[in-house]
DNA sequence: GAGCACTGC
């Protein structure tokens, strides 16, 4: 038998083969090739005068590149290599599967890692025998010696922390860039699956006015296709649009793009979102948002400045782009020159090809790894302890790589967190260590942040994640993911016009795409915390569109401008629930925006240049009436962004209620904002003083750009700039004449208040400053539906305000009928003026 | 006396 100190040499040579030997000879083939590059363009430059800007500045990066991997060449021959992994290790980890101290779901294992634990646990029993009877050597070389490469999961330990020194690893990252851009980006190109049918693309495209274009993620589509059709011409005469569900997506997409036709980002190649234009008059290809898109529509209805549309993400099936759809197919009925492509998911092309005339449609395979998913035999009673001790089982047993986990909200992941931690803690060293990041909208920007870092060598990462994680983040690294099966839904009822954010069951196609995040880079593994039978028959196949389940009012009013009349059979894919149009046009009736015929008035016309829901848009008009247009700018740009204004951490809710009770105004919560946003203004826009007062950063910036918006949007529908800081009576009219359906009055109970419109039964929002005053008539922003039903963000009114501000909807008389004489429904009693 | 999935203009 031979010594120790050999075996273990033998071993991570071993080990060193199977995974450096062939990097090592690559890596030499491309530094010899690169040193050849070099020397060539060298001599190039030599002799060269004529070299343009790029060229030279390519040369310089390639000598950097190569000054790098020759640096990184000469630390790899001088630091010793290892891969030696403890045999404590492997026996810390059979003992806790062999004693079972982590309870869980009976997942499924692959059969190989079955086969793997059981050795585990009889060679570790094995071991513990060698070491009694005092033969420890023996047993470790034994040990060693019957593992196997090839069938063991790769468990790494703390001890790779200590071969990988800081120094090198930076090398290794500015060394991996450099690689990257010594791919030249037409490699990279020409390397994408959709390269491949770049002639028939362009054909198919000439041949058909509208194309639906079925290709899975990762295939090249958003980048690729408008450089294909700027190859084949269309830019001649017009522009290309690309429009993306994401103000993200559309940057990070024209810039890629951008760099790929090797032009500055905003001429030949830009972008348009919110806030941000990057695009000029020589702008061909454009990416933007499709609310964006829909905006520009309300400008120039024949969008004659495009010749090709591309609607990418269109499975998504977001609001604007369903409109958009519907818009842009009448639209190439009128303009024969205009090409439209639809770019959707595998599953939704058909549906997209009947809505579209039959359109044909071009399928595009991707480029994704496999995912194997897993089920649970019986449905779990409880998805939050068993997803749990799921990522347990996964850490515990399963080979490298992160885990993400999908749970439905902020306090379900904050408690999955801490539960996870407090484990971690009780298992101590005996496992590896679990790094366990939060992600969800909510979450403040640095917290945010760590889940992207990378996951130091001898860690597991555990991202546990809203769906945020879903589509519009992306986290690299992750081989697993553990579905819950459930979403929060935003609900909206029409007829009471009350929202609610309800856990519901996911829809298949939602849970195929959370697992797709397992595959990004490996093949990897999805398990779900359901079964096989709730997946077939309990999750509905697709999640239903947004438009079926939104306030209509503003889509009413944005179809109006379009020239849209007939509402009821515009043409969409899926069509919302004709009560919902019918309270949207109400409304916009009620607001002025229509006139009896259903036409758009003068009034209605402001109100779709505007940003903003109708009743908020209404305001502004109203606020110029009043001499408080600046101060009702800014209470609706901070009420469009109120929902996470207020931070309120779990374990400082005393100093965070007190910071905001600072900011409370006795008229109502519009004029709290307007005290949030002046010491905002005062504090120079700090970030430091919204620390102090425990007020979002992120949020009250974006309020801060959108007052930047709506100030300039103001003054081009012409209305008259006006201040008054002190007169809070014309505040608050001027929002009521906005929020004018919204009235509601207190009951006899002298809690709970009625709605003057549906008569419903409403409350206070505990976190409005009013909760404790309850005056005898309030309006409100919105109803939510939680616990109970809701009035968020809620001001005070005089009662005789409402027939003074909307004599069509309110009658004196009404009102005063209603005190003394209306009896409340199921018989309660008489509604009475209290306190009298 | 209590919660806020995610986008977008």
């Amino acid at each position: 038998m031979p010594p120790k100190r050999e075996a273990t040499d033998d071993l991570s040579s071993l080990r060193q083969k199977s995974r450096y030997d062939y990097l090592a000879k690559r890596e030499e083939v491309k530094l010899a090739e690169l040193r050849q590059q070099v020397q060539e363009e060298a001599e190039e430059e030599r002799t060269n005068p004529t070299l343009s800007k790029r060229e030279l500045e390519q040369f310089a990066r390639n000598r950097t590149t190569l000054q790098l991997a020759e640096d990184r060449a000469r630390i790899d021959q001088t630091s010793s290599s290892g891969f030696f992994i403890p045999d404590s290790q492997f026996d810390d980890k059979a003992e806790l599967l062999h004693k079972k101290h982590i309870p869980g779901p009976n997942l499924p294992h692959t059969s190989e890692f079955q086969q793997w634990e059981d050795d585990q646990i009889s060679r570790s029993l094995a071991k513990n025998r060698h070491a009694r009877t005092g033969t420890t050597r023996e047993a470790e070389d034994d040990y060693e010696f019957v593992f196997d490469t090839t069938t063991a999961p790769q468990w790494t330990s703390d001890s790779d922390g200590q071969i990988l020194d800081p120094e090198k690893q930076r090398l290794q990252t500015q060394l991996d860039e450099a690689e990257l851009k010594i791919k030249t980006i037409d490699e990279t190109r020409r390397a994408l699956p959709i390269f491949k049918y770049k002639e028939e693309l362009i054909a198919a495209i000439r041949d058909h006015q509208i194309l639906i274009i079925s290709a899975e993620t990762a295939s090249g589509k958003s980048t690729q296709i408008p450089q294909y059709l700027k190859e084949a011409g269309y830019t001649a005469q017009g522009c290309i649009a690309c429009t993306q569900p994401r103000r993200v997506a559309a940057m990070s997409v024209a810039k890629r793009v951008s760099e790929e036709c090797h032009v500055r980002l905003g001429r030949d190649v830009g972008y348009t979102v919110r806030f941000d234009d990057r695009s000029g008059p020589d702008t061909v290809i454009k990416y933007l948002t499709d609310g964006m898109l829909l905006r520009e529509m309300t400008h120039d209805v024949t969008l004659s400045r495009y010749s090709v549309i591309i609607l990418d993400e269109a499975h998504e099936r977001s609001l604007s782009t369903d409109i958009l759809a519907a818009l842009l197919k009448d639209l190439v009925t009128v303009r024969s020159d205009l090409r439209l492509i639809i770019s959707s998911a595998t599953l939704d092309a058909k549906k997209f090809s009947s809505y579209f005339r039959d359109a044909p449609v071009f399928s595009v395979p991707g480029r994704r790894f496999n995912v194997q998913k897993y089920f649970t035999a019986q449905p779990e009673a409880n998805y939050l302890t068993s997803s749990i001790s799921t990522a347990y089982q996964i850490h515990l047993s399963q080979d490298k790589g992160d885990i993400l986990l999908f749970l439905t909200g902020e306090e379900e992941i904050e408690a999955a967190a801490t539960s996870i931690e407090e484990t971690a803690r009780k298992i101590g060293n005996r496992a590896q260590e679990l790094q366990v990041r939060k992600l969800y909208g909510a979450l403040p920007a640095d917290e945010q942040a760590k889940c992207f870092e990378p996951t130091p060598p001898g860690c597991r990462k555990l991202v546990i994640a809203t769906n945020i994680a879903e589509t519009s983040l992306t986290v690299d690294g992750i081989r697993y993911v553990i579905d819950c099966g459930y979403t929060k839904e935003n609900q909206y009822n029409p007829r009471t016009g009350m929202e609610a954010l309800c856990v519901v069951p996911a829809s298949r196609a939602s849970v195929n795409q959370r697992a797709g995040r397992a595959g990004r880079q490996s093949d990897g593994m999805a398990f779900f915390l359901f079964s096989k039978h709730s997946y077939w028959n309990e999750l509905p196949e697709n999640t239903v569109p947004e438009i079926m389940r939104v306030n209509m009012a503003s889509v009413c009013l944005t179809l109006k401008s379009l020239g849209i009349n007939d509402l009821l059979n515009f043409d969409l894919m899926d069509k919302p629930p004709p009560e919902a149009l019918a309270q949207g046009l109400e409304l916009c009736y009620t607001l002025g925006a229509l006139n009896q015929e259903g036409q758009l008035t003068k009034v209605g016309r402001s109100m779709s240049v505007l940003p903003l829901e109708p009743m908020s848009a209404r305001v502004l008009l109203a606020a110029e009436k009043f001499g408080v247009l600046d101060e009702c700018i800014t209470i609706i740009a901070m009420v469009s962004e109120s929902a996470s204004l207020f931070m309120r951490p779990k374990d400082k809710k005393v100093h965070a209620d007190a910071a905001h009770k600072r900011f409370a105004a006795k008229e109502g919560d519009m004029l709290t904002y307007l005290n949030v946003w002046r010491e905002f203004e005062d504090s120079e826009y700090s970030n430091l003083w919204c620390k102090e007062n425990f007020i979002q950063y992120r949020t009250i910036n974006r309020a801060r750009d959108v007052r930047t918006q709506l100030e300039s949007l103001c003054e081009r529908i012409g209305l008259e700039p006006s201040s008054n800081p002190t007169d809070h009576i014309a505040i608050r009219k001027a929002l009521l004449s906005g929020f004018l359906p919204n009235a509601a009055r207190l009951q006899r109970d002298g809690q709970s208040y009625r709605t003057l419109k549906n008569g419903l039964t409403v409350y206070i929002h505990p976190s409005s400053g009013l909760m404790e005053a309850r005056p005898r008539f309030v309006v409100y922003s919105e109803l939510v539906l939680t616990s109970k039903e809701y009035m968020r963000n809620v001001f005070e009114i005089d009662g005789q305000w409402l027939s003074e501000i909307g004599p069509m909807l309110y009658k004196q008389s009404d009102i005063e009928k209603l005190g003394l004489e209306k009896k409340m429904p199921k018989g309660q009693g008489k509604v009475g003026i209290d306190g009298q």
